[in-house]
DNA sequence: AATACTCCTTAATCATGATTAAGAAGTTTA
DNA sequence: TAAACTTCTTAATCATGATTAAGGAGTATT
């Protein structure tokens, strides 16, 4: 079982697979417009053909957006989320409110994921998840209305977020599978190991949320592993 | 916290909100062909508007399979995972082996779900889960190819597996919502509550399995309730 | 500079649920 | 019909990780 099993770099994983030097040029494309656009762009064609002027169709029918951190995105029982969000970069958390009162975050989202509140969004439902900046973040949001009118047009993006679907049904795949089969102390260590970058530009507790443990038993098997190394 | 949010039969609840007669009366189209194709026929209505003609189209690509009790439809390691597959009648589970060579299920697909081994299917890998039949079952198979080749012909083929896989998601989020905010004792209880009739289809050992516990403290928790109702 | 947050740590106690082991009941297969 | 599986049960012991409570370090805010 791989290390990766943890990764939230599922997608972007993936991606390099594809074109290894994406994500270490992730800058490659911006001499021609803003760069949040063609972050976009870079992305897009990992999995669709697209000509430079489907690009621009599509980007009509983005809003640029920017939160800052501990915005709320979306927050639950007060609407009903009606985009999706590709953000371009940054961080975010999904998580909601249990019966006992505690927080639980389900899915972080990261540069180059697209997150929404699905079940709000295909059932036009009152979200049951918040979704808040961690960081400052820059999103692209493309609204149900929006995407409805660019499907017509640009047929092809059902293909496109056919394949991310499927790519983050991969991804929880592997995390369930994971939270199955290991114990705390094995969750934790093995997602700081496929997540270094990403552990130090996020709170410890939050961590520990979506791992499903509290965060004091994160500082004890913390202060097992420095004694043990 | 509502109690479908453990139910496997997610997509079939979101079937029932559009149109509840569906899952009443199943054999409703039989009339004209054969059950196994008119059943899908519905399932698709669900989501996608589809002309004869083109329901005709789709059906070309479609592969009959039956597979009996404790027949394998894909097996790890051996193969590579080349299909989709929409399961008409029956139930399989799909499965892996952990590093301590336990079973662990990882989902169970049933009458009106597509399944796959995604992660294989997408990048073209090994397969790494087990699809094995729990009851007889009988299945549709889209191949890879016969879904290019169909949604080229048809590109609203893309439309309707994208929003399978976005319903797909909105399951396992609720479902990772319930593993972090529940005991053992609540995940089982819920699970019996959402699916009657599914538990008495399946071996306890196997529900233990997908809700991450082991099978004897499945009993132990049945044995409390029995006591105190 | 003082106050209030936010986040992390430590440690004692306790409970949930795993492990181990034995056996029983039902179902296949020979 | 006996033998061999498969599945479920019970109970004793043990370990993982939650709970509770206290304090400390760093960072914003006034």
């Amino acid at each position: 079982m791989s290390l990766d099993l943890l990764s939230i770099y599922e997608h972007a994983t993936f991606l390099i697979s594809i074109k290894k030097s994406f994500l270490q040029k992730p800058y490659f494309y911006t001499s021609r417009s803003s760069q949040m656009h063609q972050n976009l762009v870079a992305y897009i064609h990992r999995y669709v053909e697209m000509s430079d002027t489907e690009i621009e169709v599509f980007n009509r029918y983005l809003i640029k957006r920017k939160i800052s951190k501990r915005e709320h995105l979306i927050e639950a029982q007060k609407e009903t989320c009606t985009a999706r969000y590709y953000i371009v970069k940054g961080c975010v958390r999904l998580y909601y409110f249990d019966e006992k009162g505690n927080e639980q975050i389900i899915h972080f989202g990261i540069d180059n994921w697209w997150i929404s509140d699905y079940e709000s969004l295909v059932n036009q439902l009152p979200a049951k998840l918040h979704i808040q900046a961690i960081e400052d973040t820059e999103l692209l949001e493309l609204t149900t209305e929006a995407f409805e009118q660019l499907s017509k047009k640009l047929p092809k993006v059902e293909r496109l977020f056919r394949i991310i679907m499927e790519k983050t049904t991969v991804a929880f795949h592997n995390r369930i599978a994971y939270m199955l089969s290991s114990s705390g102390e094995e969750l934790y260590t093995t997602f700081i190991n496929a997540n270094p970058g990403f552990c130090q530009r996020v709170p410890q507790y939050m961590i520990a949320s979506y791992l499903g443990m509290t965060p004091e038993f994160v500082s004890k098997v913390r202060s097992r592993t420095k004694n043990n190394s």
